[in-house]
DNA sequence: TTGCTTATGCGACACATGTTGACTAATCGA
DNA sequence: TCGATTAGTCAACATGTGTCGCATAAGCAA
């Protein structure tokens, strides 16, 4: 990630096991208290080589994450946005099922003690994605006079406000409701406007 | 704020001093690069001084910010969810114009190298104010099957979003326009619901 | 003023961090 | 298969981190 070659299946391993690592981690105990050192011994990797692939534990931890942005972002993108009000379309559905299945995870990341980098990469893929969806002319009708990104920007950080919110409660229960509200929201803005 | 009487006049030059130090380097250089020792040489306080105050310098930070976090939840709940669709009610005319003009440590705070704990704060903060708006049997119509802290995280997110996306372009030039286009988003959302 | 309380300064400690240079060994190209 | 390349290990260093005990002096109550 740094100084290493990306192709080298050596270094893929040593990736592989950081990120499997900081996973492990990150579900034993707060991000603020993962130090270079544990994730090293964890990994069995020496610690001068974490450095060579990733330069702090914030890094390590927003890339071991990049699946789970991906997902996100791939549910926003998908989601169908003339369905009907009083049910979340499946993707919507299944990312709160996800959220909720790893809410120790999630709130980890997105809580007081969790890690900006994550956030604003979750809120960047998400901005992206949806400014690539109001692009195409697939504009919501009523909106034109609100910039395509500041729309992106507005939705993007609404997912995140919730699953930030949602994580850090109970939470856990419930997928089902918390998706269904956050879609009569989503969707409202997402038509036409007033 | 740990193991000292706030109420000390020394105490409360000590954090006065460290308050006004973090502000100025967060304005000089990224967060992640001020160290405790940097902050205790620039407010001239022994460093060992500076931990009977702060655990560590993202608290600093969350406590420094306090007013702004504060002016903003006020922006949220002073703004009259009826005026016009085509002008920024003045409360939040005001807050764009003031993250403009500061919108270097706004970029900073919010930005991927930003405090975790300062977005989590200003999102509980506005969460907190736009609950007890709605709370009041003031919720705006057609919402009622929407969770009343669903809805105020989810507005809460969404603004924190557009404040990060905001400030983290140039953003500086053309607050008018990013309040209108935010006004525009958050209004649709606060009023009868399709 | 006098005496008690306590915030701060100071030096020291063990530990984590980020970096460096030399050595070892896995990988790849010819 | 052999040689060149390079990821990884290891030891060491300067610096930052948190914490401690003790001394000093600022603040407060009498």
């Amino acid at each position: 990630m740094i100084g290493v070659n990306s192709d080298d299946p050596r270094a893929q391993r040593t990736r592989a096991r950081l990120k499997a690592a900081v996973l492990e981690l990150a579900a034993e105990q707060e991000l603020a208290t993962i130090t270079m050192s544990a994730l090293a011994r964890r990994a069995e990797v020496n610690r001068a080589t974490v450095y060579l692939h990733y330069p702090d534990v914030d890094s390590l931890v927003t890339d071991a994450m990049e699946d789970a942005v991906a997902a996100v972002a791939r549910a926003a993108a998908l989601c169908p946005l003339d369905a009907p009000r009083d049910r979340a379309p499946d993707p919507l559905a299944e990312l709160f099922e996800h959220v909720s299945a790893n809410a120790t995870v999630y709130a980890r990341m997105l809580g007081p003690h969790g890690s900006a980098r994550f956030a604003a990469r979750m809120r960047e893929r998400l901005t992206a994605e949806l400014t690539g969806r109001f692009a195409g002319g697939r504009r919501p009708p009523g909106w034109e006079d609100v910039p395509v990104d500041v729309h992106a920007a507005y939705l993007a950080g609404a997912l995140v406000g919730v699953l930030a919110h949602w994580a850090a409660g109970e939470g856990g229960d419930r997928a089902e409701e918390a998706a269904l509200a956050f879609w009569r929201l989503f969707r409202a803005a997402c038509r036409s406007a007033p």
